[in-house]
DNA sequence: GTAAAAATATTGACTTAGTCCATTTTTGAC
DNA sequence: GTCAAAAATGGACTAAGTCAATATTTTTAC
C-alpha cells in the first residue's frame, strides 16, 4: 500500500492522525462498515469520534481513494481496492462479502441498452447468493 | 395488471384492504419509497399504519410479487416489474430512477468469473449517472 | 520557529428508515 | 355465525448517519 501520508498529501488533504488511521483500518478490514473501521482506528490510536470517521471516509470517497458499497439491508461497506471495476458477491444468509472480477472484460456493464439521455458514470454490480458455509447448513 | 385480489389469493395470502392498496400504490408509483407508498395508500383507503406497509411490502417481496432496489444514500425503492432481469439507472444529482433493459441478453451478469463456491442467485445492477435535466443545469 | 488562517476533530443533539412487540381487528374455513 | 389463524394497529425502540457549534490541529507565510 502507498504510504497513507503521501496519499493524503497527493490529494491535497491535510495529514491527520485520524485520516491515516482510517486509511490503515480500511486496508486492514476490507468490506468493513463505518463501525468496524471506527473500532479498528480506536485500537490503533486510542480514540476517534464517529464524525471524524464519517468525515474521513466521505472525503476519501470524494477523492476516489476509497469506494463505498451499499448492500440492501446492511450498513455501507468501504474498501480501498479501486479503479479495476470489480464487483461484489454477498451471502444472503451471513452477509459475507467477497470481491469478484468483472465477468465481461474491462468496463463491462457500462453499456446499457438505452440510456434515456443520462450520462452514465458507473455501473455497480452486486451478486447475491449463498456462501459455501451457509449452503451446507441448509 | 392482474387483479390484486386474485394475485394475493394465488400466492396463498389473505386478501386485505391494506395489501390491495399497497399493490395499487406500487403500480401507481414505480420506484417509490415505503413512504411514498404509504402516502398513496392513505389517499386511497384513508389510513394505514407504517407497520402494515412494511409487512405488506415484506410479504410481497418474499412471494416474488415485488422487487426492492436499495440505492446508496436513499431509502429502499419498490417496483412491480419483475422477472425480466431489468436494471436501474439513477441520477446522482436528483435521484431520478429509470428502468433499463439488460445490456447483455437475458441473464447477463449472472456469470461471475470466479464464484468462490457461492451459489449465485441474482445479479443486481445499478447504473449511476446524471439525467438530462441535471446535466443542463451543470 | 511562530503566529494567523484554514482545515479538521469533537461533542451531542437530531433525523430518517426501519424493527419489535403486545393488543386488537379482520379474514377464511367450517 | 363461530372460531382459529393471519394481519393490522400503535407506540416504543434501534441503527446508521447527519448537523451544527465549539475546540483543536495542521498548514502557510513570514
Amino acid at each position: 500500500m502507498t504510504d497513507p501520508g503521501s496519499l493524503l498529501r497527493d490529494h491535497g488533504l491535510s495529514v491527520t492522525a485520524q485520516r491515516i488511521a482510517v486509511l490503515r483500518a480500511v486496508a486492514a478490514c476490507p468490506h468493513g462498515t463505518a463501525d468496524d473501521i471506527a473500532e479498528s482506528v480506536k485500537s490503533e490510536i486510542g480514540s476517534i469520534s464517529k464524525q471524524a470517521v464519517y468525515n474521513a471516509l466521505g472525503t476519501l470517497l470524494e477523492k476516489g481513494v476509497l469506494r463505498r458499497i451499499q448492500p440492501a439491508g446492511s450498513p455501507a461497506l468501504f474498501e480501498n481496492r479501486i479503479g479495476d471495476n470489480h464487483h461484489h458477491l454477498i451471502c444472503r444468509a451471513c452477509g459475507k462479502t467477497v470481491d469478484i472480477d468483472c465477468a465481461v472484460g474491462k468496463t463491462p456493464c457500462l453499456h446499457a441498452s438505452h440510456h434515456h439521455g443520462f450520462h452514465i458514470e458507473e455501473a455497480e454490480v452486486i451478486y447475491w447468493g449463498t456462501c459455501p458455509e451457509c449452503r451446507t447448513q441448509a
